[in-house]
DNA sequence: CTTATTCTTGACTAAATTTATCAAGAAACT
DNA sequence: AGTTTCTTGATAAATTTAGTCAAGAATAAG
């Protein structure tokens, strides 16, 4: 199974592209993402190029160009963007072939294969709004002093 | 998180010893272990040797010498297995200090502890015995060809 | 007490994956 | 035109995972 930082820096992006498209009401560059999710500029490039890709991101050149979400936050969940991303959130190994050992189904194959079930589930249940609204509280009352740059996102 | 091959073998590897053990009432040697599961010899070794400093494993050197479970196979789950294996079946990256990002907890955070949460408690409400029970049919009916060799664990 | 068997240990290598970086280009606004 | 910002493809660096090896020590059997 796998769920590396570049899964994470994902739901960060998008955590960040949800919450300030909404508060500035305009397109979310890169580099305020990454400078607000220390995430390396270049790397980001590539992480939202993916989430493009996959339809959840939607951009705009130039000027005043950027990000925005696809679709509301409610409706974009955290399986989405993981699976986006992470080319193998896989935990069977074997692809779910039941064939992982030359003609048979290991034993442990549904073991891997339930735990897959449970993590996926988790993932799909969790919206992006989902966790933004577990942090409201405390998001408002950073962006209350003004500290823009120190909001933590990921 | 991590979830590798290493701790795919270390389950496999208790699976088959606890099969084998019960069944050839002896010690299981890792040669064994190796060829039924079709994990390299040379890497075993160094699994069985985190396991058993992890006190899941007996051994005894010498003919006839081998391993054994150190405790019955209902009370051994397969978190006490992965935790031996991976060094950080870890989902939240900051190791849970709560201030990921400069001082700030991420908003991420509670999302990948959740996570965490979830996951281990899935892994540790899994003996052994459990996932053993939920095969034996299959197992027994293919003991029973006395296709020893390919009776598949992992 | 010698030999064969089997685990034990530590260090090392190879392969794969993850984590980036970069430069040239294209789109869009002013 | 010129500036801003995304787009793309290729490449490089770092880390982790996977696997190997050889010398050693424990035990049992003859």
């Amino acid at each position: 199974m796998r769920l590396t930082k570049k899964g994470k820096y994902a739901v960060s992006a998008m955590l960040d592209i949800a919450l300030f498209e909404d508060k500035e009401k305009s397109f979310v560059k890169i580099q305020d993402i990454s400078k607000r999710q220390r995430i390396p500029n270049s790397y980001l490039e590539q992480i939202l190029r993916n989430l493009r890709q996959e339809g959840l991101l939607l951009s705009v050149t130039g000027p005043n160009g950027g990000y925005r979400l696809s679709r509301e936050s409610e409706h974009i969940s955290i399986a989405d963007i993981v699976m986006s991303i992470e080319d193998r959130l896989d935990s069977t190994e074997c692809g779910g072939t039941s064939d992982c050992l030359l003609g048979e189904e290991c034993l442990s194959h549904g073991l891997w294969s339930q735990l897959n079930n449970e993590l996926e589930s988790f993932l799909k249940n969790k919206s992006l709004a989902d966790v933004l609204e577990k942090n409201k509280k405390k998001s408002l009352e950073i962006s209350a002093g003004d500290n823009k740059n120190l909001i933590a996102v990921g």
